[in-house]
DNA sequence: CTGTAATCCTGCGAGC
DNA sequence: TGCTCGCAGGATTACA
């Protein structure tokens, strides 16, 4: 579900109702995520006003005011991260909730597969939260030197160089399929085959895709929606994810299906090369 | 350094 | 309709 532009959709929608209210209280559900919460965090947070809420990769980062910390947030495959009432009723496999302010609303954590995490972290000289030390560029930031650079020695493939969030970060899946078919690339070409020009092509792509899809406030496929359960509409323009066996909107050749690095992949067999 | 597979989980759709 | 099976947007780890 949630690469960069659904991330960055529950970013914006969050931003304006999570600024400046204060974290009151914690509840942690029965089942533990990825990586647990600590107790001792509790008193880091409790008490404390959210200054911000910023998106790095797929993390969502809620700064803490007057502190050098945050509470982090990964979505995993199944994460959502919403303001509710307190009255409405908690979702099954809810296993955050901050209490905001007076205690009328809460900010929930909710994750069925419990793929996601939930930490808080102190600011390091390089980097604001642990994982972020491993962090790529963000695909808007990324220079296409930079990018050749990364690549140029490498025999993995284009499919799991982008899908490495330490070469470059948010991209996952989809927007991997989507960006080497509007790039004309084939995800099993090698890293250390790709030209300068190529890797500059592909750079823009990875930004054309990712803008368009956070205009279209991300993919909904099956799980992902924020905010009051709404979706997001950019499924409805995939050329790649999910079309195997359908033809290409390019060139109308059957788009083929493999598994690379791992994960489904499909792609042109014509108009990729 | 690579790739592959297993792992953490629940939910959903396909197929019988 | 009800069952089982396989697969799913992520990230990490172990192992060949």
């Amino acid at each position: 579900m949630p690469e960069l532009p659904e991330v960055e959709t529950v970013v914006r929608h969050l931003r304006p109702v999570l600024v400046g209210r204060k974290l009151n209280g914690i509840t942690l559900g029965r089942h533990r995520l990825r990586s647990p919460w600590k107790p001792s965090w509790d008193s880091e947070i409790l008490g404390k006003t959210i200054e911000s809420v910023e998106r790095r990769g797929k993390w969502i980062l809620l700064q803490l005011r007057k502190t050098d910390s945050h509470v982090i947030v990964h979505l995993g495959m199944t994460g959502r991260l919403l303001v509710t009432p307190a009255k409405d009723p908690q979702a099954l496999h809810t296993h955050f909730v901050f209490s905001l302010d007076q205690g009328r609303d809460e900010l929930r954590y909710h994750d069925p597969r419990r793929f996601g995490s939930v930490i808080w972290a102190k600011t390091h000289d390089t980097h604001r939260f642990p994982q972020e030390a491993e962090l790529g560029p963000e695909p808007f930031a990324l220079k296409p030197k930079d990018f050749h650079n990364a690549i140029s020695n490498s025999s993995r493939c284009l499919k799991a160089i982008l899908l490495d969030q330490s070469i470059v970060a948010g991209v996952g899946n989809i927007y991997a399929d989507e960006s080497l078919h509007r790039a004309k690339l084939l995800p099993t070409r090698q890293g250390r085959n790709v030209t300068p020009a190529e890797s500059k092509k592909l750079c823009q792509a990875i930004v054309a895709v990712l803008t368009k899809a956070i205009e279209r406030k991300g993919s909904t496929i099956s799980s992902f929606y924020y905010g009051d359960g709404e979706s997001g509409n950019f499924q409805t323009e995939f050329n790649a994810y999910d079309r195997a066996g359908e033809s290409c909107k390019r060139c109308r050749t059957p788009m083929i299906g493999i598994r690379l690095a791992g994960r489904m992949t499909t792609y042109c067999p014509v108009c990729q090369i």
